[in-house]
DNA sequence: GTTCGTATGTTCAACCTTGAACACTCAGTC
DNA sequence: GACTGAGTGTTCAAGGTTGAACATACGAAC
């Protein structure tokens, strides 16, 4: 895929979990339901990480937890420079009959800061025009019936994202949402499986001897 | 990926022009621009068509053509089994922020008869209606504001896919598009990559010892 | 006549994805 | 106290994808 969204999930789920194992990194995309809609059953997540270790932006520590070795992940300056790419490529590039690197990237806005995000978003925009400039009807393209039909519901498609688009920049501009760097106003509920990564975290943290946050 | 795009792609290329080579089928969905949203280089192709020979599903030929060796293949009773299974499925299939395998399917919906495809389509539109349902706001899911305003996008797009299909289903219904067994109304413009198509399956024929048709 | 580009036809190693399965712990229950 | 099922944490072989590169022919331009 022309976006890495596997690489981008994990870096991200690192990003924000750290110091963090790969069984939590799965509980936690499943419980976005994302091993829903993008690939990323256990083999790719252990997988990945371990791609990512090689090329340096995560780093494995092989921890002991009560008698049992454990592999927690940090994430690197470099693997926070290369997130921040795989994230503006995301929200920015529009790829034909296929938003699952969008909806990836959107799902962890929370990174970014709200002027970075909103840029990346407005970048956006203008792509969506240029797209359904390039896939006007009658452009040129010589097809047969059905595929001329068939491109009708890409365009509506791409029109409906231009206006839900444009209404998250005004939304964004307008302080909704809580980006990196902005106190949390939403609260998950006392079941969130968040709680568990924070508990788990701390372990780690202390096991790393990292001082607890 | 639940539904294999690039198998259905290549059986549905093989059923098209067979008897067919790799390269021409490279040539013939390039020209379709399919290579821009589906996984299709060259290697997708090759190695595609030798898991397909492997399954049954088409037979390879090594054709000796004014010289040099050439493979050429045809599709088997086994392959339009299959083949019909996989458009099946990819019209049916309503597959979260992904509608690469419906538009690869609906790109080949002439190999279809006309009731089978209209059915077909019928089938996605109650499958529509009951995504539309299962994402409907605030049906539980406790998330981030940011992660249920993405839901909002995904839910506009479902609901332009229903207009669009609904439509589709009555063009279908009232005559429109030229699908299997049915004259050819559409007429390729003069520079139509398919009359290459049709003289080297004509020389292929010859060669296999088949009536040229 | 040689260089250049383009079209034809295909291969292959590196990489990634898939998902079944392993190995273990812990709580409940018959 | 043995069995069952669910949760934790990870591995691996089989298979699929990527895209650079190979090999060859053919016409055009210098």
């Amino acid at each position: 895929m022309a976006v890495h969204t596997t690489r981008m999930l994990l870096l991200g789920a690192v990003a924000m979990f750290e110091p963090v194992n790969g069984y939590q990194i799965r509980r936690e995309l499943v419980s976005w339901r994302v091993d829903e809609w993008a690939n990323l059953g256990p083999g790719s997540i252990y997988g990945g990480l371990s791609t990512l270790v090689k090329l340096g932006q995560v780093v494995r520590h092989d921890v002991d937890d009560e008698g049992r070795t454990v592999a927690v992940y940090e994430i690197t300056q470099s693997g926070r420079g290369e997130l921040a790419r795989l994230l503006g490529e995301g929200l920015e590039t529009v790829t034909l009959f296929n938003a699952v690197g969008f909806h990836a990237a959107f799902g962890m806005l929370p990174l970014l800061d709200r002027d970075v995000a909103t840029r990346h978003l407005e970048v956006r925009l203008h792509e969506v025009d240029r797209a359904l400039e390039a896939w006007d009807p009658g452009s040129g393209h010589e097809a047969p019936p059905h595929a001329v039909h068939g491109v009708r519901l890409w365009l509506a498609t791409l029109r409906e994202e231009r206006v839900w688009l444009a209404d998250t920049v005004g939304r964004l501009r307008s302080g909704e949402f809580d980006l990196a760097g902005e106190p949390w106003r939403w609260v998950p509920p006392a079941d969130d499986p968040g709680r568990q990564m924070a508990v788990d975290g701390e372990r780690y943290r202390a096991l790393l001897g990292r001082e607890p946050s």
